[in-house]
RNA sequence: GGCCUGUUGGUGAAGUGGCUUAACACACUGCCCUCUCAAGGCAGCAUUCACGGAUUCGAAUUCCGUACAGGCUACCA
């Protein structure tokens, strides 16, 4: 075809198409940023499921835009229509706010680079493709399906490479004339890339994680647009990531095969180039198999993003269990600076893992320990108290009517250089602070209890009535727990009572146990003197009294 | 079948030719501290980096083969 050919061609493929490249690539300038900043894109088809690799992906986006000053944007993906699900784009949306993992421009975030819905960008990028047509670069392909499974049959039986390429692409080369009987029969078409790539070259790709890869040139001749005119993944990859000015696509590592089409295409565009960053999926190794496979949401409950919410793990905790996951160094860091948090962490390419990553349960509750641990007794209130809103009213109205005393228990063993480090999840705070509300302390809280012995009532209500002093510290209330004792039989330290185990009735250990069952309902809890100060002598006694007509 | 990628303890992993008798963290076990628990301290937990060969004075680190695993090979993303 000639050049005047082909112009015909193309206006009678795209008659509605009047605007030119140079109209976009004007409307959408280069962004008035700094050489380092990075430009990402969070790019979700609406499915309407979003799990924790996408979550992870979104969370690199996010890091690594804001420590450059860059921007992150979200794209919604859906050329294909088939897999929208209702509802799907506003789920996306709202599980980027539940999870703090905004992007500061995209799609209902705003920003001079949209239309941030592919859906609505058609006109882009059949611009661009009439641009190809003209320039010899892309031609319509009236091939049928049957036609292409043909020869994919073929293709397998001859253990060739599949696809449409070469000899196989029969449409490359139609005249006019062809194009146009094809037009008037109203045979349906696709736009393919006439690719100039040639499989016996090599090409190297630099990823910024994975690094160095070799690959054979791409020489197939892509779908570009599908025949409903809407482009396939990898063109309109190309066209927005351009016109937004992405800096650095990051991507699960499903894509990288794709690599070498991708580089073309940009090629061919006459588009600078995007760096690429692959992140490995997130896998699990298989208890039945023992195989390694990719997180499923039927198999692997906290691979959906719901299981967070619903058992109470903070998103904090879990945006530092994706920074652990993001860059292997994150976690040794986290944990020697104890006063920093992720924003003050400088996340890096070259420390993010290239083989799978595999979740780790165990390290995410580990995580969220020492998270609550670095909380004040105040902010861990305050954050379950919200948390418990939304899954547990009738503990949020006791946690309001309790504040005060509620901020002391869970304050209890905070100061210090080693917090206490108890709870994981919002959801825990109530059974791990069931003494601390009067008005869920009930009889049954005793036999809640594993402990199985009866301890002396009398010993203990003497104890409270005639000896504690809830108006000293620690020190001095246990030097005084300690005389009771042994004024009473029992030795002052279990180590006297291991030497001469006979001598005595029991150690203060005994009394303190007795008087932490009574007081609390369970064997083990904070701090004893920490708890009967903020209950006072009063509510002591009362569940003295409880404990004796349980 | 073809093309890519990966494989270090129970787990996540550090490691880029000698500083590695393999860091750190989680988990687990034991001891210590201690009124219980949590925390903390100490110790134990891979003589070896999937396997086989090559290069080198020297390899977990480079190269080649094998095995296994994952991804792609759609008018899905």
């Amino acid at each position: 075809m000639t050049e005047e050919e082909r112009i015909e061609l193309a206006n009678l493929l795209f008659p509605n198409i009047d605007k030119t490249r140079d109209y976009y690539e004007d409307k959408y300038p280069k962004r008035n940023l700094s050489e380092e900043a990075m430009v990402t894109r969070y790019g979700p088809s609406p499915t309407g499921f979003v799990h924790l690799g996408n979550l992870l992906s979104a969370f690199a986006d996010m890091v690594y835009a804001k420590q450059t000053g860059g921007s992150f944007f979200l794209r919604i993906e859906d050329t294909d229509q088939k897999r929208m699900v209702d509802g799907g784009i506003d789920n996306i949306v709202s599980v980027l706010h539940d999870f703090d993992i905004l992007p500061n421009e995209g799609y209902s975030f705003g920003g001079e680079y949209g239309p941030y819905q592919q859906s609505e960008r058609t006109e882009i990028y059949q611009t661009y493709v009439k641009d190809l047509i003209v320039k010899g670069l892309a031609y319509p392909c009236f091939m049928t399906e049957e036609e292409i499974a043909e020869i994919k049959e073929e293709q397998e039986i001859n253990k060739t490479k599949i696809g449409i390429y070469g000899v196989y692409a029969q449409d490359r080369d139609l005249s006019l004339e062809e194009v146009k009987e094809h037009l008037n029969n109203g045979d349906e078409y696709v736009i393919r890339l006439k690719s100039p790539g040639d499989a016996k070259k090599e090409i190297e790709v630099v990823d910024c994680i994975k690094g160095k890869m070799k690959f054979p040139e791409h020489d197939v001749d892509t779908i570009l647009l599908k025949k409903d005119g809407t482009p396939t993944y990898h063109f309109a990859h190309a066209i927005d990531d351009h016109l937004m000015h992405t800096t650095h696509v990051i991507r699960g590592d499903e894509w990288v095969s794709s690599l070498p089409l991708h580089v073309q295409l940009f090629e061919i565009l006459g588009f600078e180039p995007v760096k690429y960053a692959h992140i490995a999926p997130i896998t699990i190794k298989d208890q039945e198999t023992g195989n390694i496979r990719k997180i499923s949401k039927r198999k692997d409950p906290w691979f959906g993003v719901k299981y967070y919410d619903e058992n109470g793990i903070p998103i904090e905790a879990l945006h530092l269990y994706l920074a652990t996951i993001t860059n292997t160094n994150f976690e040794e860091w986290y944990l020697s600076n104890s006063d920093k948090d992720i924003t003050d962490f400088e996340f890096s390419f070259d420390k993010q893992a290239i083989g799978g990553t595999s979740f780790d349960e165990a390290k995410l509750i580990n995580l969220c320990k020492t998270y609550f641990s670095r909380k004040s007794g105040e902010e861990v209130y305050n954050e379950t108290l919200n948390w418990a809103k939304k899954h547990d009213e009738e503990y949020a109205k006791l946690l309001e009517d309790n504040k005060d005393d509620m901020i002391k228990f869970l304050s209890i063993e905070k100061d210090g250089p080693r917090p206490r480090k108890d709870i994981s999840k919002y959801s825990e705070v109530k059974e791990e602070f069931s003494y601390a509300i009067d008005s869920l302390f009930k009889k049954e809280n005793y036999s809640k209890n594993e402990s199985e012995k009866e301890y002396d009532i009398d010993l203990v209500l003497d104890y409270v009535n005639n000896h504690l002093n809830l108006d000293c510290d620690n020190e001095e209330w246990f030097n005084g727990v300690r005389e009771f004792a042994s004024s009473n039989g029992y030795a002052a330290s279990p180590k006297d009572y291991k030497k001469n185990p006979d001598d005595y009735k029991g150690h203060v250990g005994d009394i303190c146990e007795a008087i932490r069952v009574m007081v609390t309902g369970r064997l083990k809890s904070p701090d004893l003197f920490s708890i009967m100060k903020i209950l006072g002598k009063d509510r002591i006694l009362k569940r003295i009294d409880l404990y004796k007509n349980r």
